[in-house]
DNA sequence: TCCATGGCATGCATTTTCGCATGATTGATA
DNA sequence: TATCAATCATGCGAAAATGCATGCCATGGA
């Protein structure tokens, strides 16, 4: 280690490398051509006075010094992330980018009305959508505000309850009609993978329940549902706004977890996020009843 | 702010310009030109879409943005100093760059003796020599070693104690006679800025004394000593190699400053510095005889 | 008032960096 | 076993970044 004249640029570079592995995976990390990360990777090296990688066939294993090198350079990535949402934070105008996320049935049978009218009232922000059930991460920006179906908003975030909810068995007309005649015939559900077996508090009018299918997406098992492969849990919005779907009286609505809009603290002042909160708030507030079984 | 497609380093020279003021300063401190810090600013404010620095006649002023960026910078530097650290900590030739730190005068009169053989025995190590009262920053990596006088080695630093001092009163051998003769005769004294006023411990036998000159160099205040200008309290090892001085009975010897030798506990384990300090407190345990008085 | 100093902007030539195309190697797959 | 996909190395031309020289402006002292 001699001239020790190191860049940060590279000192990221490495950094990436040692995350993704391939020079490819790094390069798109970075937006630049592939070469570039193996020019910089000996550029590092050569300042360092000392090899970071091996050259295997399926990629560059990291060895103990670029290890060390990552280990900091992941530390000065998160001082980047927190300057970035400071400065996100600290943005007044209503203009360029702002990206949301939230779960895709809400998006998709709820908020899409919002939505529009939010690009109509601000057409110089660039609205970008995550519609996804991942939990995209706040704290790396990976967006900058979240719907999340949630007991609370979680660390280091600030944010609203925006409704209460609750959910109830659905199912396709036809086996609607089957439980009413036929009570003590066999239930069958199609469940959430989180919440594997028979929803508590099912009725006892129904005393043949199981679980048929186990599913990992809301989506497809609300498709399931209407093609009439058993009965499901779900939140009343959906089960209400999916066409081919009626409530049955398997399981009588109970509480299911809040829905809150998140964002990390230090992007929650900008003006872009207070613009669009306020607007869903209200929104939420008006759409309320689609949320509760009717008292 | 939107393309957001921020460099390390941009942030970097964001940072150093807030820190120097002007592009001269940035430049010097990152070893390019100062029309690239210029260069490199403008490119940050496109990508940021927002001013970073106001444009004076004698300098950038930073704004509130910058400075924010800045803060986090500074943040990401302490993180590549602790890296830098650790690498250099992890070392195991004994080749390259050593930087050590130690008193102008204690090189002078005592150290370099050791510093010829320490070169001769490691050719290839590349020995750097920051000869100077100030405290450099082992943090910073402005030194890899420091040999300090003080009573205790420091935050975050590993060291040993080299050697115990006393300190004692020289003047030329003039005064010295003159004491001698006239005990009641008015004593000059030079004393260093940091312990103003009359040393105290001072001889009952010497009844006038009084402070004529107060210096912030020990170099300076030996060279008027030895012009006849006064009495000076100097470390004992000081006093007895300076030609022209001699000790005189006005203070006699008291205990004084240790000396140690200290490196960030990050770097203290690197074989450069095991390989420097090993000699180091031989060589001073051989000496120690040239820092107490004769008992 | 004039000049020296320190700081900055701009235009041009050079150096460095980068992306693309090609070819080689490895490992998985049909 | 043959093929495909993924990965990396290298050479070349384009693009970007950099350094240098020149000129401008403000400030402060002689």
């Amino acid at each position: 280690m001699h001239a020790m004249d190191m860049r940060w640029d590279d000192l990221q570079t490495v950094t990436l490398l040692v995350r993704h592995g391939t020079l490819a995976g790094a390069a798109e990390a970075l937006g630049v051509n592939y070469t570039t990360v193996a020019r910089r990777i000996r550029r590092a090296e050569a300042a360092f006075g000392e090899a970071l990688f091996e050259r295997l066939a399926d990629g560059y294993q990291p060895t103990d010094a670029s290890r060390l090198i990552a280990q900091h350079g992941d530390a000065m990535e998160d001082t980047e992330h927190a300057l970035m949402r400071r400065l996100k934070g600290r943005e007044a105008q209503l203009s360029g980018p702002l990206t949301i996320t939230a779960p895709q049935l809400l998006i998709a049978y709820v908020l899409s009305p919002l939505l529009d009218q939010f690009t109509r009232t601000h057409p110089q922000i660039d609205l970008r959508i995550l519609a996804t059930n991942e939990l995209v991460d706040l704290a790396r920006r990976e967006a900058d505000v979240a719907i999340r179906i949630s007991q609370n908003p979680g660390d280091a975030l600030k944010g609203l309850r925006l409704l209460e909810q609750e959910s109830a068995s659905f199912a396709s007309p036809k086996w609607s009609a089957l439980l009413q005649e036929a009570p003590e015939a066999m239930v069958d559900w199609i469940v959430y993978d989180v919440f594997p077996g028979v929803p508590k508090g099912a009725s006892a009018d129904y005393p043949n329940q199981r679980v048929r299918f186990r599913f990992d997406d809301m989506v497809a098992m609300a498709g399931a549902a209407v093609a009439g492969l058993g009965v499901v849990r779900m939140p009343m919005f959906l089960g209400r706004a999916m066409p081919g779907l009626v409530q049955v009286p398997v399981l009588p609505p109970v509480p299911y977890l809040d829905i809150w809009v998140v964002a990390h603290a230090d992007v929650w002042p900008s003006a872009k996020v207070r613009a669009f909160v306020k607007p869903l708030t209200d929104f939420c507030r008006a759409e309320r009843k689609r949320f509760v079984s009717d008292k």
